[in-house]
Order: structure tokens, then sequence, then C-alpha cells
DNA sequence: TTAATTAATTAGCATAGCTAACTATATTTT
DNA sequence: AAAATATAGTTAGCTATGCTAATTAATTAA
């Protein structure tokens, strides 16, 4: 319970802390986050990015149209099913999204950087616990 | 670079995972998170409120006037300096906020369980790695 | 070939972020 | 002491992001 509560509030101040790096992207959190999605995922359908956003489908909607607008992602038809719609980052979304990602964990390395080489060493570790038990997690 | 990047990737999807416990709470994201630096911090004026949720002042006066009509938190008169308003939270308050957070930390520590010994305190020993590098932040 | 299901959108509501402009109180300057 | 300046919070008005319910279009099942 002890490492549960640390590590949930660890957490939360370092996300808070790199996320500040955003505002240089003049972009809202939503559509970054859907955007990575993209990127990192290649392109899914509307729903899928829904459901790995955890947001209902009306929100995704929106929030494509609005990457659409920034010109960062693209619907593209479904060729095996009409109903459905494909979203594609654009090459300015790859660009924008990758320096943003660029900013966001060069901000945290420098941060990591005070520390001794023991220690990134347990950091990295614990990493792939907590990858592991993410994997379970669903 | 790859320590960094890995617990960006980690950090997002374990907030992802835990956060769905709030929903039991019927209380918004924004609400829950100055409402737990109410309990935890106590009092605070609305302005040093704001600056904790790194959010303007107009945001956090809305969110505190949601909490009040919910009755978590109310308004108090600073007694030095009558431009200030102290918000405090009701004992509703810290009532909803202990159980929202043991929901949070209990669903995590529920996932924790399946480590090994071993694996836990390496966790253990980078949560508090982490929590120096946090404390450098600012 | 209807009927049921599924994918996405639209409409309408609440919350949450911002800047700019305003009110009220404190502090500093003259 | 009066005037000017600074500070704390609110209000107004914008955009964005979350939801549910209802709609449209396409697919699958009876």
């Amino acid at each position: 319970m002890d490492v549960a509560d640390r590590l949930h509030s660890a957490a939360i101040h370092l996300l808070r802390q790199v996320r500040k790096q955003d505002v240089a992207t003049r972009e809202a959190p939503a559509r970054l986050s859907a955007l990575s999605v993209l990127v990192f995922g290649g392109p899914v359908t509307l729903g899928q990015l829904a459901a790995a956003e955890q947001v209902k489908p009306p929100t995704m909607t929106r929030i494509v149209t609005g990457l659409e607008r920034s010109r960062l992602a693209e619907r593209v038809d479904d060729a095996e099913d009409a109903r459905r719609v494909r979203i594609r980052a654009t090459p300015k979304g790859v660009r924008l999204l990758q320096k943003a990602r660029q900013r966001r964990i060069g901000n945290l390395a420098g941060h990591l950087n005070s520390l001794a080489e023991k220690e990134l060493r347990v950091l990295g570790k614990s990493v792939e616990v907590l990858e592991s038990v993410l994997r379970e997690w669903k």
C-alpha cells in the first residue's frame, strides 16, 4: 500500500511537470494524445482510437475534426466497411508529435541526469517491472 | 533517454488505469484533484490553490464554486487581507476524497500484488529516487 | 428481404482551460 | 494624506473536452 501510494503520487507529479513542455506545440492535450496513438500505432478506425484514448466515439469525432483542421491528421475511407473511417497522421502531424515527444522526453531525461549510475539502473529495472504490471492490467 | 521514454509512457498508462476508479465519486477530475490539495495540504487561498494545480485563477474560481455546490469545500474570509479567500475542505469533502484515494491506491496495490518481493523492493527504491528527482524539479 | 446490429455523426449539456476586463482591497509614492 | 500602483479574486466570453441520447448509413442475421 505504501509503495502504491507513493508511486501514484510520483506519477502524478512527474506527468504534471513534463506536460508543461506541451504548450510549445500550441495544440490541446487530448489532440496531442490522440495524435501520439496515430503516429506510434499507425492508422486506426475512429472507434479504435476512441477506445485507445478511453473516450466515447462522439468525443473522438471532435478531437479528430480538430486535428484535421490543423492538418495534423486526416480521415480516410475504409475499403472493407464503408461505415468505418480510418484516421491517419499527416507528415506534418508526425513531425509535430515527434518534436513534442522530444521535448517531453528530453526534459525528463535532463532531470534524470543528476542520478547516480546505480540509481538509474534501479529505475530502469523498475520501469520493466511496471511495464509487466501494466501488460496484465486490462 | 530510453529510461526517460519508458518511464514517461509507464506513468501515462498507470494513471490512465487508476483514474478509472474515480467515476465512482461522480465528481469531475479537476475538482477531485483540487480537493486532494485541500485535504492533504490544509486550507489555502484561491491563488495558492490555482498555483498548486497549475491553472489560472479564473479556472480555480469555477472549480471551487463547483466544490461548494457539492458541499465538498467552502470559502472562508481571510482575517489578515480582505482581498483573499481561503478555501477549506468540508468534513464531507474529506470523507469523499479519502474514499476516492482508497479506491485508487487499493486498485493499484492489488495489481502490484502479483509482484515478487524482490521486484516490489526495487520498485520501492525507485519511488524514492523519483521523489528526490521531483523535489529538485521546480 | 426485413430486422437487428454496428460505426460514426449530430445535438445538447456540463466541466475546464484560457485572456481581458472589472471590483475591491493593500501598498507605495509623492 | 491623497494619488498612483499593485494584488486577489470574480465575471464575461471564447475554445476544447467529456458525456448521453438520437440520427444516419452500412453491414449482418433471421
